[in-house]
DNA sequence: CGCGCTCTTGAATTCGATCAACTATGGTGG
DNA sequence: CCACCATAGTTGATCGAATTCAAGAGCGCG
């Protein structure tokens, strides 16, 4: 069968991460003399203090445009983390002490299950609040996280944050902002997965990947493992395998592998349902 | 079969709103002539400016007691609303002006489908927030809102509650609060709903309804139909029947139709999945 | 009384998971 | 260089969970 092989062919001629660091994401898993896995709060242990650019913090933190004391004040208490792929940044037994996101790179949200690979659940693309909620419950992170690429993650110490709060005055509404948005995007996630089968979750998650591309029909790299993309949707990869064929076979998409051209988009969005 | 007519045989005997409500959830809906599904921002406009008592708001907004100032300008802003089952609180297609809160009474989330039923996903008993996000996104509200009962739901004006804001020091940490804590709720909502089935789900929400019973097992009082259970569980009413005389058959629940009693918590926790 | 509603039960069906091949690729070590 | 192995992805066969369809019972109401 033609078909077969013209997927995993195509594979390594994408610039996509290259395997070395998807099998790390394996070796490094619970490895007991991984340098953070450890201590008690890793995050704001081993970083460095490098200053960030005053555009980072705005794309962000969003809102009014940064002032010059807000900016030095971030960058006092800034704890800044470079990452390998597959790293933990931190385990859901851990109290969340900093409000946590991802500058640059990709981090899963998951849960580590004993002996078996690492069961993600949605992944963040920087930049982006990676856990913003669960410092200020006092609770612990509700989910283990880790590096899908290579990262850039920064964590803000919520006592220096609520400080910074209590002076600026267009503090909160920023970390508000954040939170917000993470709770539509959590509610769209609720939604899709009561109400929608597997088929309209992929055509969903198809069209708001391939936004980017053109008129003659979104470009779409994929830039993760298949299995992880299926995981966020709540399939199996077998499913979403099959799923693809179906979309291809409908004259939906085309492409093979990991290169794909959404060919019919009004006809994606129809199947997902308005 | 015995078992057929016990669970509808007690139903009116049980303290649980009367079938008049209900049926006016189906008769009002899509009605024109709704006094508020006309309005532009109903909650807003077709309200009573009653003060709430302190504690009202304590419960509402968490954190530090609330000062003389911040009672008085939350009274002051605060749009009070007393509402029949059945009514419309806000639809998905209306600009989010205000914070949008429950006092008291039970409010469900989810879509008027047209021709059909009110399309339930999940519903927030009082005192609770509402729809605390989506008014910061200056969107629309992301669902439809409706009274599963009598109500008494409150607005805060976001252009109001701004001003407080910057005025109050502690209030800014009272919607962080407020915004992470349906953050983790959520949160666990998307959890359960990708990893545990239908039977897992239902025990794990048991366990969180049952919560106050005595140690001899919880005495549990459904106390809206089995249909909307069943919507909040993403599953038919079918199955949450054939589901419920499982556990019955298990011994795991005792009782019929809408009085239940949790007679091994532990054994439906080891369900749940830990 | 019939009508409309809710809930329950059974039978048939369907969607997606599981299990088991098989292909392709890359890395390792002889 | 090649054999070997691990991993990712695809495909097919089969199984199972949950939906859909259909029927019936109980209850309240006009």
């Amino acid at each position: 069968m033609q078909r077969k092989d013209g997927g995993a062919r195509l594979r390594h001629i994408l610039p996509i991460p290259s395997s070395p660091e998807r099998i790390a994401i394996v070796d490094r898993s619970y490895s007991p003399t991984s340098p953070l896995s450890a201590a008690p709060s890793p995050v704001a242990r081993a970083s460095a203090r490098a200053a960030l650019s005053g555009g980072e913090w705005q794309q962000l933190l969003g809102g009014a445009p940064l002032n010059p004391d807000e900016l030095s004040a971030l960058n006092r208490m800034a704890h800044l983390l470079r990452l390998p792929a597959g790293a933990p940044v931190f385990g859901r037994e851990q109290p969340a002490l900093d409000l946590v996101a991802v500058l640059k790179g990709t981090v899963s949200l998951g849960q580590c299950r004993e002996g078996q690979d690492f069961d993600l659940e949605r992944s963040v693309q920087g930049p982006a609040w990676l856990d913003l909620s669960s410092a200020w419950l006092g609770q612990c992170h509700d989910r283990d996280a880790r590096c899908l690429s290579e990262a850039r993650v920064l964590a803000l110490p919520l006592a220096e944050m609520r400080a910074l709060l209590a002076r600026q005055a267009a503090m909160p509404e920023r970390l508000l902002l954040g939170l917000a948005r993470s709770v539509h995007r959590l509610n769209s996630a609720t939604h899709e997965l009561m109400h929608m089968d597997a088929e309209k979750r992929l055509a969903a998650w198809l069209l708001r990947r391939g936004e980017g591309g053109g008129q003659g029909g979104a470009l779409l790299q994929l830039t993760e493992r298949k299995r992880d993309i299926a995981a966020q949707l709540a399939i199996t990869p077998e499913t979403l395998s099959r799923m693809l064929r179906q979309l291809r076979l409908k004259g939906l998409i085309e492409g093979q592998g990991y290169a794909l051209r959404l060919t019919d988009t009004q006809a994606l969005a129809r199947l997902a349902g308005e």
